[in-house]
DNA sequence: TCGCTACTTTACGTAAACGTAAACCTCGCC
DNA sequence: GGCGAGGTTTACGTTTACGTAAAGTAGCGA
């Protein structure tokens, strides 16, 4: 038997309030089964959080996660299904790239700028 | 003497509307200079707005894009201010790591996602 | 002088992602 | 059997980042 969870147990985990992760519940992000009126999650319904939890980290919205989930849920029969995957998959990838631009971008001004500081603090350090 | 703008060519030159740029303004992000009424914009302006939208789609909001313009613009004289200083750009820093990482996490993922589709692709395809 | 185009201010509207408050279960414990 | 802790639904409130509409202005060509 598989392991559960409650809802202040997760929430906590993912450092949000209970609030959100019934908010995530009402847009389909997850879907709990219930014990009587209470929330039972899965290891499952865990595991997705952490991908919202990414998501949101990327500056994605709940829309954007919840198109990516179901990207990993998708089992896709049809050849024309599964050319429009590889499709949507690319895009995807091609998004993912040019954000890693950005931050490699950003890193190294942060370099820079630091070096600058340091250097000008050694300077100052020693007169 | 330098080059300069309008509001209705930058808008278009960054994919937003003249109302966003405004707004940038607003909030303090950008401040061009008059020519009667309309708006003037400067090869500074522009630098900003570019990083702007790097901020955007590293998924930042206005605020903290506001902060991290300050950082470049800032030009800390006293020493306490230079620690402070290398203190934020550091946490910056980690953040963006962290940042790397997920991207990199989410890239492996698709790759992974891509190959198995081909794979399946070329097995139906030669069936 | 008219009319067009591009710009302006003012202001109300909106979607997303929750926060917060109220009022109600229900289980375990003293 | 009261009650406190933790969960639930319902619903209105709030912030961010603009959209959108209204009404005015300024320059420019016919």
């Amino acid at each position: 038997m598989s392991e559960t969870y409650g809802i202040a147990e997760l929430a906590k985990e993912f450092g949000v309030t209970t609030r959100t992760v019934r908010f995530y519940e009402d847009k389909g992000l997850i879907s709990p089964t219930r014990e009587g009126q209470r929330r039972i999650y899965s290891p499952r319904d865990r595991v997705r959080l952490r991908l919202i939890m990414r998501g949101k980290r990327l500056g994605l919205s709940l829309d954007e996660i919840a198109e990516l989930i179901d990207l990993y849920d998708a089992d896709p029969s049809e050849v024309t299904q599964l050319k429009q995957f590889v499709d949507v998959i690319r895009e995807r990838k091609s998004v993912l790239e040019s954000q890693k631009k950005d931050i490699e971008d950003s890193l190294s001004e942060m370099n820079r700028l630091e070096k600058q500081c340091v250097q000008l603090l050694s300077q100052k350090q020693n007169k």
